[in-house]
DNA sequence: CGGTTGACCAAGT
DNA sequence: GACTTGGCCAACC
């Protein structure tokens, strides 16, 4: 398992724009990167990734630009793997998910900035 | 400093 | 709807 021992601002950023989202709300890549003012889409995955504020940021809030999961804890296996896991928790926190797919993402999806 | 990798994205086939 | 291609950018080796 890749654990992070020193965090780059970049990446702090991105932890600190996860941990704002609200509950019920979730966030995309895309959006957190265009928060930042750059397009390092896979640099904000990659983040998350290795997501070392484990509890403390909420990364399961945060999803991919087209609504679909994205991935969770190291896979991003769109069948019933770690990402069920990801659902439910979204579920639990009065999110619809319909296959995968968050239900009327766009409404849901938090704006940041 | 160059090349590979990645929880991405959009457009094309 | 599934798969491929090119592009983006930071981290890592």
């Amino acid at each position: 398992m890749k654990t992070k021992q020193r965090v780059t601002e970049f990446e702090r950023q991105v932890y600190d724009l996860c941990s704002k989202v609200p509950k019920g709300s979730v966030t995309s890549y895309k959006e957190i990167a265009h928060a930042m003012h750059t397009k390092a889409y896979r640099a904000v995955g990659a983040a998350l990734r290795s997501n070392p504020y484990a509890p403390k940021v909420p990364c399961h809030r945060v999803v991919a630009s087209n609504g679909t999961l994205g991935g969770f804890q190291g896979s991003i296996n769109p069948r019933g793997h770690s990402l069920r896991k990801k659902a439910s928790m979204l579920t639990e926190e009065g999110l619809e998910i319909n296959k995968g797919r968050i239900k009327e993402f766009e409404e849901r999806l938090f704006k940041l900035q």
